[in-house]
DNA sequence: TCTGGGGTCCTAGGACCC
DNA sequence: TCTGGGGTCCTAGGACCC
């Protein structure tokens, strides 16, 4: 029997390595992927049309300190990062830390088009993978040919060099007994490192890693685990399972046990179906839904024919419609309907949130509005098939809607 | 001047059925 | 008249991840 070797591969600073592809001359510099409500990348594009991108000189990038407008950091280059900036910051915060960082919009297609690229890559050497998002994959290295030499080590360099030659660009890798022990390991040496652990490795290697390094352990738990003064994942493992499923339950608390012991035998999914598909949109300012009444209803339209549009074009049909809101004070709402009929019909999509809009308090003003159509079923699938029906609920369905009672709700959409 | 957008999974209560 | 339990579906909220 080999030994069960999993890799965890995550791409080095991802979205701003795609840009200084583009733009070499900005290598070495701080430079931050986010934001795009400004449109900088045009501004600057506009004033140095005639040169050829690589030529555009980098004192004519934009900088974070004239960035104006909401939005957070997606990926920060390395020497932005010794400024503590780090994604999911906000760009204001952002500006204070590091003012002279060069900022770029997201270029989706482009991340998009290396990510495939990326990954067509590995899977030509290990076929075997699970995706984790653009940036991100696990790799099932047990009966790859050449899998076991090193630990894994021989097979990711062999992968990290493929995907530098076919990207240029460089990735980090860390190899283990499974996906919870690699995608720790994946961390030790970044960027473009490799980093092998053993099962016999837990104690030295893991234990003395603050819990958040978890996967599965976010700020919540976090918090929740130092008031009981557990702050590294060895002070997780040195508790009783009991008492963890007393503090944090039957479920969390068991599986929180085995982390922290490096348990986990969850296999590598190479294949899956999307659950829901979403649309959602922060507004430049906040939206008050009476005087910005006329704003927020095109707005709310069009993220239902964006939805409607994705679930075409990748051939679903959804059950479930639901409406999210963030309110200014970063509440959120929720509110959902399951329809009798699949669809991926903009107005049925629309007809429907605009029922569930009804049911949600509208007194305070709006940051967020999203749009959601969950229970998907392929368009081509029998029970698809049997309910799919273009065309609104019935009116007898619609009769049957409990009335809008809740206090402040507006009779808006 | 705080704090994006796209997801998954879990929990918990109530309806409804057997 | 009182007393069940199990199962599934729906809905709302929340934690977490990339």
């Amino acid at each position: 029997m080999p030994l069960r070797r999993i890799a965890h591969l995550d791409m080095d600073a991802f979205f701003a390595s795609v840009e200084l592809l583009r733009y070499p001359q900005l290598k070495g510099l701080p430079v931050v992927i986010g934001g795009g409500r400004r449109k900088v990348d045009e501004m600057m594009r506009e004033q140095y049309a005639e040169l050829p991108q690589g030529e555009i000189p980098a004192s004519a990038f934009p900088l974070l300190k004239d960035y104006v407008g909401r939005g957070v950091i997606t990926t920060a280059t390395y020497p932005a990062r010794q400024f503590g900036v780090g994604s999911a910051m906000g760009m204001m915060k952002a500006a204070k830390l590091c003012p002279q960082a060069i900022v770029l919009p997201v270029d989706f297609d482009e991340v998009r088009r290396f990510s495939r690229l990326f990954k067509a890559t590995i899977a030509e050497i290990a076929p075997v993978i699970e995706d984790r998002g653009v940036d991100e994959v696990y790799i099932d290295f047990t009966d790859v040919p050449g899998g076991q030499r090193e630990g894994g080590r021989a097979l990711a360099r062999l992968i990290q060099r493929a995907i530098l030659e076919k990207t240029g660009l460089t990735c980090s890798i860390g190899v283990a007994p499974n996906k919870l022990i690699a995608k720790m390991a994946s961390e030790f040496n970044k960027p473009n490192g490799i980093s092998v652990l053993y099962e016999a490795d837990v104690q030295a290697k893991i234990w003395p890693l603050p819990v958040r390094k978890i996967n599965g352990i976010g700020p919540k738990a976090e918090v929740k685990l130092a008031k009981l003064h557990l702050h590294t994942i060895g002070d997780i493992a040195a508790q009783d399972r009991e008492w963890l499923v007393d503090n944090f339950g039957k479920s969390y608390g068991a599986w929180m046990h085995d982390a922290a012991w490096g348990r986990d035998d969850r296999p590598v999914v190479t294949q899956s179906e999307p659950v829901s598909m979403s649309r959602e949109t922060t507004f430049e300012r906040d939206l008050h839904a009476v005087r910005d009444r006329a704003e927020l209803g095109a707005i709310f339209t069009d993220l239902c024919k964006q939805v409607a549009g994705d679930l075409q074009r990748k051939g679903y049909v959804g059950r479930t419609i639901g409406i999210k809101l963030r309110y200014d004070d970063f509440r959120i709402a929720t509110r959902d309907h399951t329809i009798e009929h699949f669809t991926a019909d903009a107005k049925t999509i629309r007809q429907v949130a605009g029922q569930c809009l009804k049911r949600v308090p509208l007194d305070r003003r709006l940051r967020l509005l999203g749009v959601r159509v969950g229970k998907l079923a392929k368009l081509d699938s029998p029970e698809a098939q049997a309910l799919h029906a273009a065309r609104a609920p019935s009116i007898a369905h619609r009769a049957a809607e409990p009335p809008a009672t809740f206090e402040g709700t507006l009779e808006l959409f």
